[in-house]
DNA sequence: AGGACACATTTCCATACGGG
DNA sequence: CCCGTATGGAAATGTGTCCT
């Protein structure tokens, strides 16, 4: 090929900064987020508090109740400084956790309260996994585990990461990236083959050191691998390169907030164009129905979706495969959400892909040529900020 | 495995109606 | 007239599906 370093072409280069300056125009008010960390003791202290209410409970003969929010509904959010958040927080719809009607769920609860009393106490961290498999026969599922955790979370006013509580790291980053962890001059370095695994406890990180222009999340693994293997660090310049393979776990979504706020680089989301795809992205970008109280720590409202856009297959004859059943559900409930209808341009893609009927995977791309997804269109988006 | 949800099932509660 | 039960609807919880 006519060794075409995109990094050296002037074009893309002032494409990406002018992009950096665009998007960090759009978002400024976005960029002072920073976490209010709870402090160990504190946290203990809540603890010991909420034991002891109920211990009083109990000596008066009163029955002990606990407080946590309901299951939200996508009509109870909308969106508020671009993320996803509840409408009314003074409308939150609380549920009682009656020991005499719940039995079984607060004994879970206050199982783990212990647990978590340790962890914090130990300095320690743990994964749900392992939390489920030290009491099998209590939880019965890890589901369990994690709902319990996440109520814990509600009533000590705080988030699992600061209880120390995490889920196995799935994500993957590749990339002129130091990463520094806090605890013993830990230093992982993301430029090794095949990228490395999302640190389990992102909260550690002190220092991030990157000469990276940009960050692309990609939808999943396969992909991620393609680019590897069509040289896109090299070929588009400094650039790191990320992907959750499918929907992406907290920990990922921790890393790539953090990856945001500190190098304030554009991050472009290359995803199917199919319904899960858009999901994807809007979930790395918007945050999620089910961890809505934490959209502050989760949400990346700068990110930019890079492609494949459903007009794009047309435009470019990308080979495509009509809808499933399943997809055109899943594509109408899309549609409804408050962060689609909030935004113009992403509706008309879903109305796009709606009377196409159309969906095509990333694969696709690198059929019409070699590197074709790294020379031709990544390059083309960029270069003409075709991004959404 | 882990994450997000839609859909299904069970549980719960308020209201209304009928029998004692 | 009061109480108990029947019943409908909502909410809590569980299951199944899709994705990588």
């Amino acid at each position: 090929m006519e060794s075409n370093k995109t990094a050296h072409n002037p074009s893309f280069s002032s494409a990406i900064v002018l992009l950096r300056r665009k998007i960090r125009r759009e978002t400024k008010d976005q960029n002072v987020v920073l976490p209010h960390k709870q402090s160990r003791s504190k946290l203990l202290t809540k603890i010991e508090k909420l034991i002891l209410t109920v211990v009083e409970d109990i000596s008066f003969s009163k029955e002990p109740k606990l407080q946590v929010p309901r299951r939200s509904t996508w009509v109870d959010c909308n969106i508020v400084n671009r993320k996803l958040s509840l409408k009314d927080k003074s409308q939150l719809k609380y549920q009682e956790i009656l020991y005499t009607k719940n039995t079984k769920r607060m004994t879970v609860i206050f199982n783990l309260l212990a647990k978590v009393h340790n962890l914090l106490q130990n300095r320690t961290s743990v994964t749900y996994r392992e939390l489920y498999y030290q009491h099998t026969d209590l939880y019965e599922s890890q589901n369990t585990v994690k709902t319990a955790i996440l109520d814990i979370c509600h009533l000590l006013n705080t988030s699992p990461w600061d209880l120390r509580v995490f889920s196995t790291s799935k994500g993957l980053i590749a990339g002129p990236l130091l990463i520094k962890l806090g605890d013993n001059e830990t230093i992982i370095n993301c430029l090794s083959k095949g990228g490395v695994l999302v640190p389990q406890n992102v909260k550690k990180i002190v220092k991030l050191e990157s000469s990276a222009k940009f960050v692309i999340v990609v939808e999943k693994d396969a992909a991620f691998q393609k680019l590897l293997e069509e040289e896109v660090l090299s070929r588009l310049g400094p650039c790191l390169l990320l992907t959750g393979k499918g929907e992406p776990d907290i920990n990922t979504r921790l890393l790539l907030h953090r990856l945001w706020q500190d190098l304030k680089i554009p991050i472009f989301a290359l995803v199917d164009s199919d319904p899960y795809g858009i999901e994807i992205m809007c979930t790395y970008r918007f945050g999620s129905l089910s961890m809505l109280e934490y959209s502050e720590h989760l949400a990346i409202p700068a990110i930019r979706w890079l492609g494949i856009h459903p007009t794009d297959i047309d435009a470019l004859s990308i080979p495509s495969v009509p809808l499933t059943t399943n997809d055109n559900i899943k594509l109408l409930d899309l549609a409804g959400r408050p962060y689609i209808q909030n935004d113009a341009n992403l509706m008309k893609q879903i109305n796009c892909m709606i009377t196409s009927g159309k969906k095509c995977e990333i694969e696709n791309l690198s059929i019409l040529s070699t590197n074709f997804l790294t020379d031709v269109f990544l390059c083309a988006k960029i270069i003409s900020k075709e991004v959404i």
